[in-house]
DNA sequence: TTGAAATATGTCAAAAGCGACATATTTTTA
DNA sequence: TAAAAATATGTCGCTTTTGACATATTTCAA
């Protein structure tokens, strides 16, 4: 009966995560790409405010727009990795650093 | 003498690698994305070979044109980090994988 | 509270990236 | 070597990403 309980648990999350997916039509490929992203996004968030940075201070470091940094850091659609890397690599994150999110 | 050969030697490594990076006007940031995009396309290079895949085959795989590949392959600048992650992603290759090229 | 600072969201014109096609070059095979 | 296969390069419409600006919403100190 545990046993029972716990694949039930199991496959109800594996339902719900793979619903989304699936509406959306998203390979694994697809989710991965998304997954990544967003913990990029993430530690550029935590990076900032390690630095003790405004998004307007931050912003200007990187030579761009206090609204353009907020979309970075929310993983907006209409910012690139690219974009996020870069960020990164301006506020002095370390290619080790890096690597450790994926 | 051996220690000031070594130097001499260490400082006219730095003067050549620097000299690209000063003429073309690039910051420390610039060449970490730089190193970054082209370690990506190296693995993407080697990841289709490993699979014994043509750059047709695999370009079909991704949905994309040989032409396409071969700028990937080349870290072309026409080629985004987003398409360079997304096909590694798509051939099979894991986050772990890739995050040992940074 | 309430006013100020910080963060988030919407829109736009310009720039960059996209797939596809043609074609050139290099590599492999017969 | 010569032909064939594989890879590289150039170009072009179309789409996406860009920075910038305006403005809305949230957070936080007085």
């Amino acid at each position: 009966m545990k046993k029972q309980k716990a694949e039930n648990k199991k496959a109800q999350s594996e339902w719900v995560e793979g619903s989304v997916q699936d509406f959306l039509g998203l390979s694994a490929a697809d989710m991965e790409f998304i997954e990544t992203k967003l913990a990029i996004s993430r530690l550029l968030k935590a990076t900032r405010r390690q630095q003790k940075l405004t998004q307007q201070a931050a912003a200007s470091k990187l030579h761009t727009s206090q609204s353009r940094l907020a979309k970075m850091e929310a993983g907006d659609a209409s910012v690139s990795l690219d974009l996020l890397i870069k960020s990164l690599y301006s506020l002095g994150v370390s290619r080790k650093k890096l690597a450790a999110i994926f």
